[in-house]
DNA sequence: TTGACAATACGAAACTCTTCGTAATAGGCT
DNA sequence: AGCCTATTACGAAGAGTTTCGTATTGTCAA
């Protein structure tokens, strides 16, 4: 079955941003790339990629012995998903809300503020 | 037990937000309120606000026959906190890349535009 | 062909979340 | 006092997540 659309865990959003840094990838690879940060079982991260196939969210090519898996969907979609929902539970749909909460309690480097405003004028420039 | 820092869960954050917009309910006000957008038992908001207590996520003044409750923590906490959980585990910290895929396949009003550009000389003004 | 071993498949335990049914309780009314 | 009813307390079922141990399978080399 194949539904793309359904936002992924905590654990499969760590393993997607595995796949989406280095591409298609194997389950070896994947768990060396996590257990840096975090230990975690060979199996576990197998399962986790078998369940994610199941749900749709990676597909995996079995040519090689060991099966070598990728993201379905693009990052950015995921992303946009993942931020959207964030947008719709928590602030209404409110961007400039959301924003006001991301920016709050946390430095931003001047280098961040102007990237910012670059996306503003950007995305203004764009939508006219 | 008390331990005012976890992000609530998605029934959790529902129940929150009826508490920010009225301020200490009892159980039956907000049933009452949260049906108008979803069918829902007395007894599992109820339930829901008893666990929301012993997490320390409410608090619950006993004086009155129907036990009134109300949020822990203000609004604008909580929401940083669930903003910040997105920044870190899907951005990576960056609030560019946050409002990349906020903006991103939604119209945004000029309004919100010009409010969030607002937002960002005030940042700006704040922290120099 | 068979043994070694790397990889996958399977199943289950432990946890959390969500939902609700039923039991106990407390206050007010008669 | 005793009953009615609104309210709280308790427990449990069912779903989903995360984790891993064990069994099975496939491939290569001797």
């Amino acid at each position: 079955m194949n539904q793309p659309l359904q936002k992924p865990t905590a654990s499969e959003l760590e393993i997607l941003r595995v796949l989406w840094a280095r591409g298609p990838s194997t389950v070896r690879e994947v768990h060396q790339e996590l257990r840096e940060r975090k230990s975690l079982g060979y199996t576990t991260v197998l399962k986790l990629l078998q369940i994610m196939t199941a749900k749709g969210t990676v597909r995996r090519n079995e040519e090689q012995r060991a099966h070598v898996y990728q993201a379905c969907q693009p990052a950015t979609e995921t992303k946009r998903q993942l931020v959207g929902d964030v947008l719709q539970r928590v602030f209404e749909g409110s961007a400039s809300e959301l924003m006001i909460h991301a920016l709050e309690g946390r430095r931003t480097s001047q280098k961040e503020l102007d990237e910012l405003r670059r996306l503003l004028d950007e995305y203004e420039g764009r939508s006219r």
